[in-house]
DNA sequence: ACCATGACTAGAA
DNA sequence: CTTCTAGCCATGG
């Protein structure tokens, strides 16, 4: 999981559906992994760990298929660098993202994460990037 | 093939 | 301080 290669600022050809060229979608998929029980981060941040700061909108394109994805990925720990649940309505029953939350200690207030700097994890510096 | 949209962000006004 | 603008890139009409 550490190995998180640095994949290029490119990664073309990334299929949600069926396919299997996730390398960019995996890559975050197993960076979210790593976000300890209790902490947030943001999708520029994932962005940024994997070298594409600027592709924050893909982030959040692939949590798009993290429901569908065998080991399942906490993307209710990923919120925008506001600390707002922007993606709460993704959720099954929407509600679900802020429930996890609160379950794990996260206090939520109006779909707002409560002391987001503090409970921001930035894998870029947690997994030494 | 072009245009619009989106679970975003940083910087300018 | 708040609001707007422009990049980002895959997906769908």
């Amino acid at each position: 999981m550490p190995p998180l290669k640095k994949t290029s600022a490119k990664l073309k050809s990334v299929k949600p559906s069926g396919k299997k060229d996730e390398n960019f979608f995996e890559l975050v998929y197993e960076v979210v992994r790593q976000i300890p029980k209790g902490r947030v981060t943001s999708y520029g941040a994932i962005a940024a760990c994997l070298g594409t700061k600027l592709s924050a909108r893909m982030v959040g394109w692939a949590m798009n298929g993290a429901g569908r994805v065998r080991p399942k990925v906490p993307a209710h720990r990923v919120v925008n660098r506001n600390g707002i649940l922007s993606g709460k309505h993704h959720f099954n029953p929407p509600g679900t993202m802020e429930k996890l939350l609160k379950k794990e200690g996260v206090k939520v207030k109006n779909d707002i994460v409560v002391n987001f700097k503090e409970r921001f994890w930035d894998p870029v510096k947690e997994l030494g990037f």
